[in-house]
DNA sequence: CCAGAAGATTTAAGAGCTAAAGTCTTGCGA
DNA sequence: TCGCAAGACTTTAGCTCTTAAATCTTCTGG
């Protein structure tokens, strides 16, 4: 999850040239270039998240939810994963993960069974509500992110996603290990 | 703040293609370019926030005092400014930063005392201390920032830059209100 | 059949935030 | 000058989301 809480009065946020411009005063060596970049990228990375907490919102489920919602569908049909490994998955202890399913039950977004195969292990289950949600946010997410890129014509894309691939390698050779939890919806 | 827990065992991620090959499954619809460049770009990011808060905990700071340090610095020589005002830039309410500014205290990065002149008021001020740190934040930001666009030539960067400009400016024209949290090192 | 491993849940506690109440200081009107 | 409202910060209480550790249930190997 990135924001979107009742947040309190907000000062005016620095363009990113004034930004730039403020740590070239106060930090002299940086490279105006390589922090414009920088600063751009995530300032825009930012924003999307603003964005799809938005749109969740309008949803009516949080980025946390979407979380579980978008690791059962990566599982495929029929959707169904066990608690412990949604937990190894998202990165959460399997308690946080019980907690998180307790409210996704209560909100019909999936089910919860024990495998009657094996009754220590318990499934968790897609519902249809909660794939139509899963769904929805795919398609306001799309519309959003065509509209990004408009201003991008399909060759300029096509470089754009290079370079950030580019980037990306980059920072996996140098930082193997550094997962992170995972942003909003991607 | 980004990530960097304990983080149990997490499984492994997929690669982007991996992950736009899946959304294309299970959502057919999707524009794999686009998606491409946005997984790609918040993937960028949010390994960019693990790389920084890394950096941070070397320094032996959270991100939230980061972000204090940095409002500080941006205000400009002599360093000050009231915690109503720290709020204000930083999105929070004027109580969360009366907890944030007592832990800071205790740690030397900022001094807290009464503005004699109006003394109803209170003046936050960057310590030596504070202000290295954020100095020192800087080196290894430059350092990283480097690294990750090693493989853009000069011109390369500057397509680069104004590619994201672009992108950024849409998202302004279409959110102008989405200020959303700070995020990591900007 | 039983000891112990596995998997999930419960419980207790911590971090960090908010809203609302409280404190102290200032400045103004009578 | 007194009284008191307004402003700026702090304190308190409570909420949400986590984690760690204890607990409960069920399965499996010997």
């Amino acid at each position: 999850m990135t924001a979107e809480k009742p947040a309190p009065a907000t000062a005016r946020e620095l363009g990113i040239a004034e930004q730039v411009a403020v740590y070239q005063r106060e930090f002299p060596t940086v490279d105006p270039q390589v922090e414009t970049i920088v600063q751009t990228l995530s300032r825009v990375a930012r924003r999307m998240g603003v964005a799809y907490d938005r749109q969740l919102t309008v949803l009516g489920i949080t980025s946390a939810e979407w979380e579980v919602l978008k690791a059962l569908v990566v599982a495929g049909s029929p959707y169904r994963l066990g608690p412990g490994e949604l937990a190894k998955r998202l990165g959460l202890t399997p308690a946080a993960m019980t907690h998180r399913i307790d409210r996704m039950v209560a909100e019909d977004l999936v089910t919860r069974e024990r495998d009657e195969t094996n009754r220590v292990r318990v499934i968790i289950e897609l519902t249809e509500n909660g794939r139509d949600k899963w769904l929805e946010s795919m398609r306001m997410a799309a519309v959003f992110e065509e509209e990004l890129l408009q201003d991008l014509a399909g060759e300029e894309r096509a470089v754009l996603s290079h370079q950030l691939a580019r980037m990306l390698r980059r920072i996996e050779e140098s930082q193997p290990d550094a997962l992170g939890r995972t942003a909003d919806l991607d």
